[in-house]
DNA sequence: ATGAAAGCGCTAACAG
DNA sequence: CTGTTAGCGCTTTCAT
């Protein structure tokens, strides 16, 4: 591999010389400039990005954790911000999560030891203070999908309280009375939120929401079949059902009118998230969006106007909310 | 950030002792090797990779060259890769190549100044010659999903022609006399020999394929939409059509509904990827299954293995074969 | 078993 | 405008 020695050898200059080429410095005369730039193209010559990440202090990657990139979710996350990267010629270092803690610190850690001043975070098991830690640690740190109050400026996240208030309002206007709810059951604060926002507009205007008419299963569409088999089992009758994403709700749909209930002439169906599934799926899923991809921008941005400077920024909320996206799946009463 | 002499110093030791308990180096005793272990969690110690790779000549990321992460299929393709990467210890650069010649190509020099010796990478654009040349810049240099005879130990691709072929027969085993094809209009390689392996075997049974039900359009729902009014506009009569992949098929299907023509009954679908799409639309899709995560796993330990030898490998093909998954839009004439 | 020292390829003062 | 030089943090002989 050709190095920057070889290029300054071949020029009959300094390296320092070349450097500053290279950096489009200042201070080299047009004539050496072009011929220098006319022997790295010949020599084929690639500035080592380590050997400059490594001197400057500063990389060009913007590291990346998500806990799955097959997940479309986070596959349109992390376009975001590619997009936003490549703007700033900058690249994504991805780091694969998973859903445990200790595999979500492994895959930041492997971003702090590439130096990453830029990082954007998707964390749902860390505990806070961990959190709070690296974005000591790292200046341009920044957690998406996630509220951490210690750490507002660094936060971009969905409220999702008032993304399950939404979805009761819309059902409530739709005239419904007997609502059921299908959360996902894994370990994180979201299904918890989403829940309490649906209960509490629905109790609000005097509809209960049944114990039973409450089932968790996992976040895909084999969990949202599972769990309306379980609906159905409860004997209970109901008319519409908040879906915790709209992969479970597809689910919900074909094991719906697999038992002879049409959606939603018979039951409405509220999804989450208006991913590619909702739009192409029949019915067409009424849902709600989830604006991933420009938060996902947003908190590119943050992080590398947080690297680059030294100030902190003012403790501003950088709080999202869904909205409604009324397609095919609910209908009124 | 604390450094490999902070650590030195603490311990009482030289950075070489250090170097060696941190690369599990042997020649250090039990009890310094504890000692410095226990300095090293106590300051917070994480070796720069950067430094690591400047003089080790090696990196531990793996670059990946796709055209767009957004993108379902490639989402896929790039977590086949990363469930490889993470056994080896590595991670992912991402570096996404758009759909120029120009940018794929700056895409990969990016991961090149990066000095990744393990690189897979999927390029449509580029000429032959060019990643020929990469190829030898790169050791562990491979191309996926793309047949390039000059490195044809370092592709792992799908048999395009074969995919039209299984089409055509399915479709003629289902007794159809009447077929049409909608295919992309990317300036590639995949449609055309779809398309050819599809017309091959229906003329081989004379079954014409007539030139006006040939479309072409985007590959998306939107292209697939498009692409059927065409068909349906040409008055001539079809009973099945052959499309390009999932995302189009199912813009085919819908607009064929909304004309009055049910799937499969009057008109069989059949698509081509097997992705998440043609699972959950209705009617389930028959479709052509591409292997991606499978064949992008392939990759990655292929080029891993050929990063790690000296010696150039056999010069055996890496062919799939796309595999028929027969679900419902696609009936006996 | 441990340490001293020579770079890896590059940038950034500092001289001139 | 250009060159010299001192590292960046780490690995790796080569001594001891």
């Amino acid at each position: 591999m050709v190095t920057i020695k070889d290029v300054a050898k071949a020029a009959g200059v300094s390296v320092a010389t070349v450097s500053r080429v290279v950096n489009n410095g200042p201070k080299v005369s047009d004539k050496k400039r072009e011929e220098i730039k006319k022997i790295m193209a010949d020599l084929g010559y690639r500035p080592n990005a380590n050997a400059r990440a490594l001197v400057s202090q500063k990389s060009t990657t913007i590291g990346v954790v998500v806990p799955d990139i097959s997940d479309p979710f986070f596959a349109v996350l992390a376009n975001g911000i590619d997009k936003v990267a490549r703007e700033h010629n900058m690249q994504i270092l991805l780091s694969t999560g998973g859903h445990t803690a200790e595999s979500e610190r492994q895959a930041i850690n492997l971003l702090l030891e590439r130096r990453c001043d830029t990082i954007v975070m998707h964390s749902k098991k860390l505990p806070a203070e961990e959190l709070v830690g690296f974005s000591k640690a790292v200046k341009g740190f920044v957690v998406i999908d996630r509220y951490i109050k210690a750490i507002a400026e660094r936060c971009i996240w969905l409220d999702n309280l008032e993304g399950g208030r939404i979805a009761g309002r819309h059902l409530l206007m739709l005239n419904h009375q007997n609502c059921a709810c299908i959360m996902s059951n894994f370990a994180i604060d979201d299904p918890v939120h989403r829940h309490n926002g649906f209960k509490e507009v629905l109790e609000a205007s005097g509809v209960a929401l049944a114990p039973e008419l409450v089932k968790y299963a996992e976040p895909n569409p084999q969990g949202g079949k599972l769990a309306a088999q379980e609906l159905l089992a409860s004997g209970k009758p109901f008319s519409a059902i908040f879906v915790y994403n709209d992969a479970m709700a597809i689910g919900v749909v074909t094991t719906l009118e697999d038992n002879g209930f049409r959606v939603p002439q018979d039951v409405s169906v509220i999804g989450f998230d208006n991913g590619i599934l909702a739009q192409f799926s029949r019915p067409k899923l009424t849902t709600l969006d989830y604006p991933v991809e420009e938060m996902a921008q947003h908190a590119a941005k943050l992080s590398m106007a947080l690297a680059a400077k030294d100030q902190t920024p003012p403790k501003q909320e950088q709080k999202y909310v869904p909205l409604l996206v009324k397609r095919e799946s609910a209908a009124r009463m």
